[in-house]
DNA sequence: TGCATTTGACCGGG
DNA sequence: CCCGGTCAAATGCA
């Protein structure tokens, strides 16, 4: 099998796991919005898939090889985009769409999964992600926090934990969204040039939506994910599943541009940890170790 | 004790 | 000069 057809096996191989994923959330969805039910089993079954999804999609994520402009639309100082008193998000851009009660964003060229996790991706190296999680599979260091103008929540900033060991320059910006507390804008800037695979997985907490979204002062709890995360790593033994994932991402941009599908971005939790200090009116988000 | 977080100070761009 | 982003000393925590 030559690459192209291997990658493109691949790819397929993805998307129906993703596609597998999606119905499975749906049919949890289902479950969930049944009244008289014990909802902690489905929790926290929704929480496993869409960490799966998550995890998945972040891997593809941090390798970056976005074509030029492929689907993505831009979303250049989308860090800038948020929601006003009226719900409505403000953005720069002519293309939006709705994201849930009287919010309207700038989509990006994605796969539809659910409506958790909305992603505003750009061709270059800043991205917007809304979600009700706070995690991905990076490790990140808060260095600041700071009351951004006629904002609710205040902004906090994070770096990558390996800034300083291996030069990574990747940083992301956290705020809560005044039209849905339970949402955070998530901005990524930069890609991770980090050598993830140096670093030790830790089993650390999982945080689920539920304490992630109601006021208790401190979260952490266990994860699920990160230990399968670190059985699957010692089968692959990392470089090659990398580039192939690569490959793979920058074939399914172009896939999706070829067919059309221009859909409003939405997928799963990630299994990262997070430590999340004082989620009241004035929230701390901290992260805390974590690897790929 | 070492590492992460907090928070006021500082800096640069508009 | 204002504001957003970053720095770094102080503080917290395991």
């Amino acid at each position: 099998m030559d690459i192209a057809s291997n990658n493109k096996a691949i790819k397929l191989k993805v998307r129906d796991q993703l596609l597998q994923g999606h119905e499975m959330t749906t049919k949890v969805q289902q479950l969930l919005s049944q009244d008289g039910s014990d909802l902690g089993p489905a929790k926290d079954l929704v929480e496993k898939i869409l960490g799966s999804f998550n995890d998945i999609i972040s891997a593809l994520d941090s390798f970056e090889p976005i074509s030029p402009s492929a689907l993505v639309t831009a979303v250049e100082g989308s860090q800038n985009a948020s929601c006003d008193n009226d719900g409505k998000l403000e953005d720069s851009g002519d293309s939006h769409k709705k994201l849930g009660p009287g919010c309207s964003i700038r989509i990006s060229g994605w796969f539809r999964f659910g409506s958790i996790f909305s992603v505003f991706r750009k061709k270059s190296e800043t991205w917007t992600v809304e979600s009700t999680v706070l995690e991905d599979t990076f490790s990140w260091r808060k260095y600041g926090q700071k009351q951004i103008l006629n904002t609710k929540f205040p902004r906090s900033y994070f770096r990558c934990t390996h800034k300083y060991t291996q030069g990574c320059k990747a940083t992301k910006q956290v705020q809560k969204l005044e039209s849905e507390p339970r949402m955070f804008s998530i901005t990524y800037i930069g890609n991770h040039t980090c050598n993830t695979n140096e670093v030790t997985p830790k089993i650390k907490p999982c945080i689920h939506h539920d304490e992630i979204i109601t006021d208790s002062e401190e979260i952490q709890s266990p994860s699920l994910m990160t230990s399968m995360k670190e059985e699957e790593e010692n089968h692959h033994h990392g470089s090659s599943t990398e580039s192939d994932l690569q490959l793979v991402w920058q074939e399914m941009l172009v896939f999706e541009e070829e067919h059309h599908h221009h859909h409003e971005a939405v997928y799963g939790c990630g299994e990262t940890s997070t430590s999340i200090n004082g989620l009241d009116s004035a929230d701390l988000w901290s992260w805390q170790q974590f690897s790929v």
